[in-house]
DNA sequence: AATAGAACTACCCAGTTGGGTAGTGTGGTT
DNA sequence: AACCACACTACCCAACTGGGTAGTTCTATT
């Protein structure tokens, strides 16, 4: 594990780069393939995709930084993202973290932090600020209160709602698990029982929001 | 703040139990509650959810630990679950998130870091171990390989498809944003364009996977 | 002035859906 | 033997849906 690791920074305040740099330098294992002031000069640099990580600031001229996110992934899916931010509302986060960010800094952190933040994504992990984080798994339990208001569906009923969910009709659904569309028709009568719903759109909304619907 | 916080233990083994205790039992602003081997013994203590926090093991005898966190946040919200176990299988890390826990560690941690979870937690935090962390992140972006094969939807179709979700047909939502039947499906036959599907359900999917749909 | 696009309204039509109701067979209880 | 729940098949019907096609108005572009 001699190997040195790539980082390269995109951040348009110079000031906050030059500290960056400084800070990552520092560390022996760590070589800053370099830093930019915006997406643009960054992804004229053609070394630029070979970062084992990279700095982006969220708040960027021109191409921001959720965008050039997207981007980075999109050419190389190797390159780990850290979204490197004053932002925390909602809508940032959770588009940084769709556009294949790994980490999600808030500037408020101490700058130590940036350096484990860098190991600890290198070491499978995902950096997040304690705030980020909360928000994160909190998205995941936004039910808790009016929570299970409904009944647990069974292994016949589960997969038909996942068919129903790719847009199959009564009768593909029933030429699939071979049955007649009437039988079809009897479990996704059940299914909206249970869920309390009776629409196939309800139904799927739900399915999603309990994850009973895969992928 | 001079309070202390206050914890409790749901852990089967005895072993495992006894270790946590002694580590929690050190930090003088730490005060165990009580520990337990069983959700169902948890319960019969009427302080159990008082407790400013509490770690659940997941794999428990009777109850189990995703069961008894639901049981715990139905009966107090305010009380905060991190999960502890050696369980790291996407099932279980989700169920548990979803079931309300506030942080995620697996047992192979050090111990020092549940000292530090629990503090990350009263701070406002969700402690997860970093292969947790990277789990609950890479669920955000499924998609980054085949990513962006749809066309954003403006703010009317936007609203529409979230409407659609909610199960309300042409109509009803033709009278709730002041429009004809006719010009509902106008947007929706552009949502289905610009999502590349052609039904309802699909719509509603793509909806919810790309969180173009709120709630 | 002509063209093009969006944001609608409008009609046709086959196919799908949801609700109601009813019947069959099977297996388990009492 | 009687009863029940469950998984299914079956039919009716009104309402809804998706696709195709077409017309209107308004606004921006050329």
């Amino acid at each position: 594990m001699t190997e040195l690791t790539k980082i390269s920074i995109v951040e348009d305040n110079e000031f906050a780069r030059n500290a960056l740099s400084d800070l990552l330098s520092q560390e022996k294992d760590f070589v800053l393939l370099g830093s930019y002031d915006s997406c643009e000069t960054a992804f004229d640099e053609t070394d630029f995709l070979n970062s084992d990580v990279v700095l982006v600031d969220i708040n960027l001229p021109g191409i921001n930084g959720i965008v050039g996110t997207e981007k980075i992934k999109n050419k190389n899916p190797k390159v780990n993202v850290i979204m490197l931010t004053i932002n925390d509302d909602d809508e940032n986060v959770f588009a940084a973290l769709k556009a294949g960010a790994v980490g999600y800094l808030l500037k408020s952190e101490e700058p130590g932090k940036v350096i484990d933040s860098v190991r600890e994504v290198l070491n499978g992990g995902s950096p997040m600020s304690p705030y980020i984080a909360r928000k994160v798994l909190k998205s995941f339990h936004s039910f808790d209160v009016k929570s299970r208001e409904y009944d647990e569906l069974n292994e016949m009923e589960t997969k038909i709602l996942n068919l129903l969910s790719e847009g199959k009709s009564y009768n593909k659904i029933a030429d699939e698990i071979f049955l007649s569309s009437h039988g079809v028709k009897y479990h996704i009568r059940n299914i909206y029982l249970k869920l309390r719903v009776n629409t196939k759109s309800e139904a799927i909304s739900k399915g999603h929001k309990f994850r009973i619907i895969k992928k």
